[in-house]
DNA sequence: TATTAAATAGGATTAATACGTATTTGTCAA
DNA sequence: TTGACAAATACGTATTAATCCTATTTAATA
């Protein structure tokens, strides 16, 4: 039985052919999806699969922990399969989620007057700026009003 | 003449009463609230102005760099008046965000790797889990399934 | 104070998400 | 193995957020 199984037992879910091809999608791709982009993904193979469904598996994995919600500016909310410890570059301008690991980072201690107020359960060192393919045509794109 | 008039000319802004008004709200503002939530605190003294109006006004804001477009998890797009270097915890259950400051987190180096292969604009450690106020409930919340 | 590009209001549209409900389906115990 | 039941699904509808369109207004400047 594997992980996915077993966790899902674990925490009362029933295993079903819909969450099987949800968290594959999930596990195999490279990005950082949205629940309508696993839709689509899945469509050709589970034509029958309703984003509905997709979205509210989604949330519920990320609920027991199987994956995660990460940070956005205002996209439709985004989805994580990497569940080690890391940290996250965001474009602004094609919304693109980086991963990268550094151990010195791994070191960040949270404050005692944060961890006294709040119960922490996730830590990400999060940049935002320009990635490689935008940051030429950033000139331009800043430019304008409004 | 002030900052913001200052920041506006600069960036060859109008200088609008909505403009003003959508400046003055976020200033004033404790939270981290989306453009609908600026509107309604606007209706009373501003009847006429958009939520469209707001909403753009915002966005060109954090784009001139007077504000902040801040991490959300499939939230609306939230705003962040507060430009100094500061991080923030995420309440999961009520989408609250929390400033704090520390200063041995100021010294977070980022990666050669990284700055590398990114134009870096905004760096900040994204903490989430519970508030106090949520934490004694989370018990229930975090319990069903789906 | 006249000109003009920029900005606004507000309705319409699109997109993302959540809800309601009838139906189907895993699960578990007999 | 099967029957019962709670859980999960599909899908239509509703809601909410964001954006677009365009006629009108307005701030800036000379």
């Amino acid at each position: 039985m594997d992980r996915f199984t077993r966790l899902c037992k674990a925490k009362g879910l029933k295993i079903t052919p819909q969450r099987m091809a949800v968290y594959e999608a999930l596990k195999n791709s490279k990005e950082h999806p949205s629940a309508d982009r696993i839709h689509k993904q899945l469509m050709p193979t589970f034509p029958s699969i309703s984003l509905d469904t997709v979205n509210r598996t989604l949330i519920t994995f990320a609920r027991i922990g199987i994956i995660n919600v990460v940070e956005g500016q205002g996209d439709p909310r985004r989805f994580d399969p990497n569940r080690e410890d890391h940290h996250h570059f965001y474009c602004l301008s094609c919304t693109k989620i980086f991963d990268f690991h550094d151990p010195d980072l791994e070191q960040i201690r949270i404050p005692d007057q944060v961890t006294r107020m709040f119960t922490i359960t996730g830590k990400r060192l999060c940049l935002s700026g320009y990635c490689n393919e935008c940051r030429h045509q950033k000139a331009e794109t800043a430019a304008p009003a409004n």
